[in-house]
DNA sequence: CAAGTGTATCATGTGATTTAATACACTTAA
DNA sequence: TTAAGTGTATTAAATCACATGATACACTTG
């Protein structure tokens, strides 16, 4: 076989109370957008990822069918699974993280009546203070 | 009884994938935040926002708990929950939210190595765009 | 053919969530 | 005192998404 040298994923921890396949499909997705997985770059096996994540390879398959329901990976049957190729892949995954995370402050905003900017402003002001401010 | 007429919810849908007692005990804590819901203003009674939102009425106790854990709500047996009297307890929920969101784009700007200040920006652009742009 | 791919289908287990039904402790108004 | 309305606690059960484990199939390549 080796064909290619299969993408080696970065040490990963998998804690947050998020599922697994969310978990594994949000961290290819971040790869892929900020352009550290090229197109046409193959990731592993399904097994072996799985092996690698101690996980079951019914879980990496979920995330993969995931990211190629959103186009970002196309799979073919006996060869692996790949970054798909399609021009503007990163591009689109960057857009659409972004567009959701600012869709996220914007609603978070509206809810408070306050403008995105404000909102903002003062949440990096309460960098790392708060913690449990109250002492009830 | 009619001691004072307790805070009545506005239409709620609780719709998104999220525990119920967590989406009950958001709308709160936003209302509060908003100052839409002054200090001292008393909550439906557990039993009757359970039948207003046709659910169990521990699931509400549940998301009072979590609200008074916080420090925004204060009970008292025989008599009701209220919001919380201490002096800035908006401004703590309010603040307490806006880091939440910023730490929420901070995260996901650094995993894309973009500043958060382009993150939003790209992300205001792709506002009600993409949907489905691949058309695989 | 053999080894390595993705894919599909089961049965099973697990854990958080929610329901449902009671019961108890307390406060207030009648 | 009584009754109605508060919060609170407990228990059993149902549900559901998630994950496992095992197995089988379809395909590609050397």
């Amino acid at each position: 076989m080796t064909l290619d040298p299969p993408w080696r994923p970065p040490a990963w921890e998998l804690d947050p109370s998020q599922p697994l396949y969310e978990q594994i499909a949000h961290r290819i997705r971040v790869e892929i957008a900020a352009a550290r997985l090229p197109k046409g770059t193959r990731l592993p096996s399904v097994r072996d990822l799985a092996a690698s994540l101690r996980v079951t390879p019914n879980t990496v398959m979920r995330a993969y069918a995931e990211l190629e329901q959103d186009g970002l990976l196309e799979t073919f049957r006996g060869q692996g699974t790949f970054v798909a190729r399609e021009p503007g892949v990163e591009a689109r995954a960057r857009a659409r993280i972004a567009r959701q995370a600012f869709e996220h402050v914007r609603r978070v905003a509206a809810d408070l009546g306050m403008r995105v900017e404000d909102l903002l402003r003062l949440g990096a002001e309460e960098e790392g203070g708060d913690e449990d401010a109250r002492s009830h």
